[in-house]
DNA sequence: AGCACGCCGACT
DNA sequence: GTCGGCGTGCTC
């Protein structure tokens, strides 16, 4: 008998043992301690077999098995199987992700608890000797029939009585396995249902008459237009059958606020998983979702390999938001998990967003998903007015026009907020002339040139090609090129010394590092501290800010012409969620972006046309492009401190390849081409075909790290990559 | 990823 | 003489 086990290692393939003489055989599932090198490690059984590939003298025993039952059942190890074969990561790495840090240490995965029984002498006493003592009577013929954990017990007699009895020997204590305490299906109070217009009742009804088996749905809901709502009413019924609800929510967005909206909803205790839990908490919680203790499981990313006993569905809240990703070790999208795991759990699984990702709207288009919309907004909130200044030939401060400084003093003299952002993601800088706005451009692609400032030359990130640095304007002649969204980094610091008058904040992931301080920030925010608000991505992320009333983008041709192609996506995305959440109530919300472009069609088409028209558009262009989700892309990072051994590994991996069907670009510089000292390297893989890509790396992974190189660099693979930097 | 082995330089 | 630096190679 040989037993397969997937060990915590960075090494493919899972590692054959034998099982000692004697050893009842562990199930695939279950946790063995394994001999590896000259350390012990766990691992998890992946298969039992009768030979193996490797030489029986080479072959060491087990050491242990730590479960008898499986921590991980049949169907989720087959998922956990399927993921690590998709992103080409080692098997054991994937579900040593998987698992809570506990159970990766060693940690007894089931339950203890205390239980009371009859001692032998308690056994061998006749009840009705107790006679006197009714209470003590009961409680003895209770536990005739079996012991009862002390829990159950206490509620159904007093301590005294309990106690009584210990100290005349007739009962003791004894540790036992826990019995899950699933009666949560009866505790459901339904509590404030809102009675649903007609779109959440379509959409309701459309996920009601799927909630039996896998279907994939898109709701796309502007903000406030009640997507929670549809929500609650679709898992209202699962949850009454006793089947488990599995949310996920985007890291900024697990608030109290939202778990307490649905307790409130059921009256049934919801768990969370979010990063502020202990490991013995993530445990707890990973065991009662499993046991299907817990009816409601909201979490964020890695919430997603939480265990269910009864899946009833799972829902991805804010499907397009990037922390889904996970950006480092095995770099899976916990969306895209869902879909399969969905699939495999056969239940539905609804993707909600007011701004979907372009690849989710491409499945709800090709009816792959079901699309269900929410157009109405409850409530009828100002709509805020987006306007474009031109900025071509304008004297910058820091970036900000003197126009546009005109128009903030005026919102801070009426002693509203002003926000400012900086869009950095994916940050890339084209070349801009600032007289005309023309950019350079790669003629074989017709996408913007790239700047390198390093390497002082301009780069095609779409087809590798390279140029030098010009001097003057292609178009105009004018030599006042630019790096675009240049001037923004001295924001922070020129801003105060544009408006000396008024108290400036500025808000990142650096400065509001901890949920608590986050939270602070904003609160600080909202009780109109500061009165200018620098910030990324994090302002616009589920927040409301009623005193705002002047937003402004100020770099937005760094996402119309950055070489990460989804720069303009998630510019559109940030714009819709920023007007959604400023100046509410009485204030007239503004939007200003600030462009040399203002007639580019996907901005104006995002102006003029909102954002669902902009995405079909944007989708056209993908297709033209041959980008995904039109084309399948999976990525190799490697750095050095030595950037030629980076750029000589990326060599040796493409001239592993015969070009069928995948077309290859690069080696390039990382679109952040130095960090932390280390140069960063990319080579890009892409196909029309999925499978032309999944087949070629599951065939060259293993001689890709028998590279002569392969152990002098860091480098990684990235299945569908989202980020280039 | 760890960890052992191994081969060179500066210390009680 | 030894302690320890990190390059190389292996782990069923």
């Amino acid at each position: 008998m040989i037993v397969e086990v997937a060990l915590p290692v960075p090494l493919r393939g899972g590692f054959d043992y034998l099982l000692p003489e004697g050893q009842p055989t562990p199930t695939p599932g279950c946790r063995v301690r394994v001999p590896f090198g000259s350390r012990q490690l766990s691992g998890v059984v992946v298969t039992i077999k009768q030979d193996s590939e490797q030489p029986t003298a080479k072959l060491r025993q087990l050491s242990a098995v730590l479960d008898h039952q499986p921590i991980l059942s049949e169907r989720l190890l087959e998922w956990l199987n399927w993921a690590s074969r998709y992103y080409q990561h080692p098997l054991g790495d994937v579900i040593s992700t998987a698992l809570p840090a506990r159970l990766r240490k060693g940690d007894a995965a089931t339950i203890q608890q205390t239980c009371w029984q009859l001692t032998e002498t308690g056994l061998a006493q006749d009840s009705q000797s107790l006679k006197r003592a009714p209470q003590q009577q009961a409680l003895v013929e209770r536990l005739q029939s079996g012991r009862c954990d002390a829990r159950t017990l206490k509620q159904a007699f007093s301590a005294t009585v309990i106690r009584a009895l210990e100290e005349k020997g007739l009962i003791e204590t004894v540790e036992d396995e826990y019995v899950a305490d699933t009666d949560w299906p009866q505790r459901i109070h339904i509590c404030g249902q809102l009675t649903p217009n007609l779109e959440q009742s379509l959409a309701i009804t459309a996920v009601n008459n799927h909630a039996q088996g896998f279907q994939c749905f898109l709701l796309e809901g502007v903000t406030g237009s009640g997507k929670t709502e549809v929500y609650l009413q679709t898992i209202a019924p699962l949850l009454k059958q006793g089947r488990q609800i599995l949310i996920l929510v985007p890291e900024i967005g697990l608030t109290p606020q939202t778990v307490a909206r649905f307790e409130q909803r059921f009256g049934i205790e919801v768990a969370v998983l979010h990063s502020g839990l202990t490991d013995k908490e993530r445990l707890r919680v990973w065991q009662q979702a499993g046991l299907g203790e817990v009816g409601i499981i909201i979490g964020t990313r890695s919430a997603i390999f939480t265990p269910l006993a009864n899946p009833g569905m799972i829902i991805v809240d804010e499907e397009h938001d990037g922390s889904y990703k996970q950006q480092d070790g095995w770099r899976y999208h916990a969306r895209d998990l869902a879909v399969v795991r969905a699939r495999m759990e056969k239940v539905p699984l609804i993707l909600g967003s007011a701004t979907p990702s372009l690849e989710t709207l491409n499945n709800a288009l090709g009816s792959r998903y079901q699309h269900l919309s929410l157009g109405k907004r409850a409530g009828g909130a100002n709509a805020v007015k987006h306007q474009v200044l031109d900025i071509k030939g304008q004297a910058l401060d820091y970036g900000l026009a003197k126009g546009m400084q005109q128009r903030i003093r005026l919102h801070l003299q009426q002693g509203h907020q002003v926000m400012l952002f900086i869009n950095r993601r994916g940050f890339a800088p084209a070349l801009i002339c600032h007289q005309c706005g023309h950019v350079e451009e790669c003629h074989r692609c017709e996408r913007s040139f790239t700047l390198h400032r390093q390497l002082k030359k301009l780069q095609c990130h779409h087809c590798g090609d390279a140029k030098v640095v010009p001097h003057r304007c292609a178009a105009c002649g004018h030599p006042d090129l630019q790096p675009v969204g240049m001037g923004t980094e001295q924001l922070e610091q020129g801003i105060q010394r544009i408006f000396p008058d008024y108290s400036a904040m500025r808000i990142d992931s650096d400065s509001a590092r901890g949920k608590q301080k986050l939270h602070g920030l904003l609160e600080e925010i909202n009780q109109g501290k500061s009165q200018l608000l620098i910030g990324t991505q994090i302002l616009a992320k589920g927040h409301h800010f009623p005193r705002v009333s002047l937003v402004v983008i100020l770099d937005v041709d760094s996402a119309l012409f950055s070489a990460d192609y989804r720069a303009a996506e998630h510019l559109a995305q940030l714009i819709t969620q920023v007007a959604g959440r400023a100046g509410r109530a009485q204030i007239q919300g503004e939007l200003w972006l600030q462009t040399h472009n203002p007639g580019h069609p996907l901005l104006q088409d995002l102006l003029n046309n909102g954002y669902q028209h902009f995405a079909r558009l944007a989708l056209k262009e993908r297709q033209f492009a041959a980008l995904p989700p039109y084309s399948y892309q999976a990525l190799f990072r490697a750095e050095a401190v030595d950037g030629n051994l980076a750029y000589g590994f990326l060599e040796q991996v493409k001239a592993c390849l015969q070009p069928t069907d995948i077309t290859l670009i690069g080696p390039l510089p990382a679109l952040m081409e130095k960090r932390q000292g280390r140069y960063r390297m990319q080579l890009l893989l892409q196909s029309d075909k999925r499978t032309g890509i999944q087949q070629w790396l599951s065939n060259m992974m293993s001689n890709i790290e028998k590279l002569p190189l392969a152990n002098k660099v860091r480098w990684s693979l990235d299945m569908d990559p989202m980020d280039f930097t």
